[in-house]
DNA sequence: TTTGATTCCGTGCACGGTAACGGAAAAAAT
DNA sequence: ATTTTTTCCGTTACCGTGCACGGAATCAAA
């Protein structure tokens, strides 16, 4: 065997005595190997590093891996439009390894659309599935069904509290809501802060802005504990009573020159504040909404932290294609991904 | 043909009465082939949607490309050494499918180790290659040889003027320091500023420093033309002596408050600040050196612009993957990829 | 000793594509 | 009309693994 040739499973079975076929068992732990057979493979394996050639494996097997993921319906520019970006980005990757996506989608307000996705995607035998949890028990069932078919999944967005997942892959929300006061008060002039809040939607069963409140609280108490922070609540379908709610605040409270917001709605409040542009001083919000990035560009928010959920779902896809294809678990089963400052001269290369 | 299946190369050759050798020969345009059979193995090609199994050619083509990497000798924690984990990062992604990747190194202040380098690459007739053009001649002299031989080759960091190149990784420089300024200017009590400068090494022919500075200073005369600016030269090489210049230049200019390097080597002046903290408001950098992230979470520097390195040489070895191996230009000739601003809040999952 | 079950292993084809080889058919030269 | 060249195309042997199938060997049961 040629020193720079790659060994192959022949040259294992050669040296071994033995034949391609024991080699091939013994490589998948097939058993109707006798120990002798395995031990000597197996230090033959060692001896010359042998490493599988995934192009003939992957040929041999005849794989195309069917993706599946599984996300709430989505107006345009909205959070989850941003996921979606990470299966085009993935198809780039690893689409002409031919793997295959499918999208499931389901209306977030309404359990019995999650059930129907769920039950399409079941039926669709994925050989994967990437899933943001939002409904705890209704997940639950889903991730117990796709153990038992022994399929694959990842979570993104959000953790679910369980064993039997692949990876994760989301943001450390407590350190983000930290971050969020940080870029908030970097003018060191904040006396008066107003976060703004919306009605939760009593559907979605986890809701990581509580987390991202509390560190926001957390870093405002050590850092400035005599500034003070109230809430406002706003609708998300009525803009004309948000704005009359921002004017009652405001003329309640005329300080307040500081505001944020720990979802990834701030663009609700655009159009108010860029009707007083004089008193605010800084604003921060979450994710790169298109809406928000246009507001970013025109001033209007000072920062926005961007947890990329397009990466979070391609780095998804990709676990599992190294998990499925290639055979491969993934170095880490919890990955907090990195939380961007998005300002308005570094948002035109994202 | 099932519906389900993939159309192989034998489906087009049945479907248009030919034999899969011709098919192959129309594929790669290898010739031999008569206009009509070209024409009518095209048509049925575009009618079934062909796509080639990337396996089953990688395995017949018997593929396994080596990526060769330039750069210059890095000490422990430099920014090069940043560069080098886009190796390791792209070697978990493209390594299991079969690419390897060699370093050549050379000594940046020594045209003549350049060349050598130059040439023990070319010896090793690489499948691609990755290069940070610093020397302006010898990258020419070393990419004419490249495409003679044609060997595709990336840039990473600073690009060459010359159109020979598969793709360019890069910041996009002046927006960078334009974005430097802001975030050293972000707590709006910048009046006199100080830009800490580097000797520049004489071998080295391209300088990105050059462009940051003149972003930097243009976001200055914007939005702070009263603030002055003034700059201090420092020698790397030599601490005692940086500290004695920062002493003398303090001394000058005690109302000085902010501080700014458009190079990653701002750790050089973090043992000055940090035996003189009361004087300075903000201090920011460049890039993500240990010794400089270090310094942001004790709280030294203020921020960070990240331009990730590794990033660019990962993208790049995908880049020449794609090309190499599945035969797939780059969406983008030229990339110019995110800033990331680094504070003392968000570092930890970089 | 024969029969049966069990354990273990080798053979051979399939996966889809590549490219060398040789030969038939058509065109050109004699 | 025959030879030579050129053009074009089919055949075939791989590439390295996966896996079904059948058979040899071993051991226990009759």
């Amino acid at each position: 065997m040629i020193q720079s040739e790659k060994p192959t499973i022949m040259d294992i079975a050669r040296m071994s005595g033995l034949s391609k076929g024991t080699v091939d068992r013994v490589l998948h732990n097939r058993g109707e190997v006798s120990k002798k057979s395995y031990d000597k493979v197996m230090a033959v394996i060692k001896e010359l590093g042998y490493e599988p050639n995934v192009f003939a494996s992957a040929l041999a097997r005849g794989v195309s891996p069917r993706i599946a993921v599984l996300i709430p319906l989505h107006g345009p520019g909205s959070f989850w439009e941003l996921a979606l970006k990470g299966i085009s980005k993935a198809s780039g990757t690893v689409g002409p390894l031919g793997v295959e996506t499918e999208l499931f989608e389901y209306n977030p307000s309404d359990a019995a659309s999650f059930q129907d996705a769920c039950n399409r995607l079941i039926d669709s035998s994925p050989s994967g599935v990437v899933v943001a949890p939002m409904f705890g028990p209704g997940t639950q069932m889903l991730t117990a069904e796709l153990r038992s078919r022994s399929i694959p999944y990842v979570f993104f967005d959000t953790k679910q509290d369980e064993d039997g997942y692949l990876a994760y892959y989301g943001l450390p929300e407590y350190k983000s809501g930290y971050l969020c006061a940080d870029q908030l008060t970097v003018d060191r002039s904040a006396s008066e802060v107003l976060v703004v809040r919306v009605k939760r939607d009593p559907f979605r069963q986890s809701d990581p802005t509580v987390i991202r409140r509390a560190g926001f609280l957390d870093y405002m108490n050590e850092h400035y504990p005599d500034c003070i922070v109230r809430s406002l609540f706003i609708d998300p379908d009525d803009p004309v009573r948000t704005d009359q709610e921002l004017d009652y605040f405001f003329e309640a409270f005329p300080g307040t020159t500081h505001v944020a917001m720990f979802n990834s709605r701030i663009y609700l409040i655009v159009p108010w504040l860029e009707r007083h542009p004089a008193q605010i001083r800084r604003v921060v919000g979450f994710d790169n909404l298109t809406a928000n990035m246009n507001a970013l560009a025109r001033g209007t928010v000072s920062a926005l932290i961007a947890q990329h959920p397009d990466e979070q779902v391609a780095m998804g896809i990709q676990a599992l294609f190294d998990y499925i294809v290639l055979g491969k678990k993934p170095a880490r089963r919890d990955n907090f991904m990195h939380m961007d400052i998005l300002t308005r001269y570094n948002i035109e290369y994202y």
